[in-house]
DNA sequence: GTTAATGTTCACATATTTGTTTACCTTATA
DNA sequence: TATAAGGTAAACAAATATGTGAACATTAAC
């Protein structure tokens, strides 16, 4: 599972995420009905905060956060942000 | 993201640059009212089109590509999506 | 089993974005 | 001057996201 290879990008990754302290995701939107909201779950849960306690730091009801967590065919730029920030991440865009 | 060879880091970099080419932009979404407008007529811009090829690109009204790139105070990610995919550009999130 | 915490789903109302249309403003060029 | 291409702006309608409240489901622990 595991190899030794040289200096690789994994590896260079892996540390780099650890030393970052933690949970950096990367992908490209477009391919089809990406589910952005899996990701947001698990920036949720990495953070160890449950829907409840998301909802009230953005003053909102549960019922929002798991519909963004479960449906969110699309959403609003400031959506993503201020949940991101919520849990204790920031967003980053590339266009490329 | 199927590089697996035994290069390393720079290797791998400045491979992708060059792959990517021009225009690459990467900016965090957060401290106050960034212009994502501003990004996306340089992105137009770079691929050499005007407002209204690109409105007809998207089947849509020239004034609506003007309103994006100078009062976008917020948008839906798709549209951020579809403008830059009609311009030859990928969109790329990161959860950081 | 029971309970409590957490999460889900729905209908509805509200808020915001997006599309359209029209008009106007440049700038360049004949 | 006039004409055309490119861009801007506003009002309005249409589409969509977001908020609310309630009911129900799930999970975890006892």
């Amino acid at each position: 599972m595991k190899e030794k290879s040289t200096g690789d990008l994994e590896k260079y990754i892996s540390k780099r995420k650890r030393k970052d302290k933690i949970f950096a995701v990367d992908f490209e939107v477009g391919y089809e009905n990406f589910k952005i909201g899996v990701l947001l779950k698990q920036a949720r849960e990495d953070a160890g905060i449950s829907q409840e306690e998301l909802a009230n730091r953005l003053n909102i009801h549960k019922s929002a956060i798991s519909r963004i967590e479960n449906h969110s065919e699309d959403m609003r730029l400031s959506t993503l942000k201020e949940y991101l920030e919520a849990v204790g991440k920031k967003l980053s865009l590339r266009i490329l």
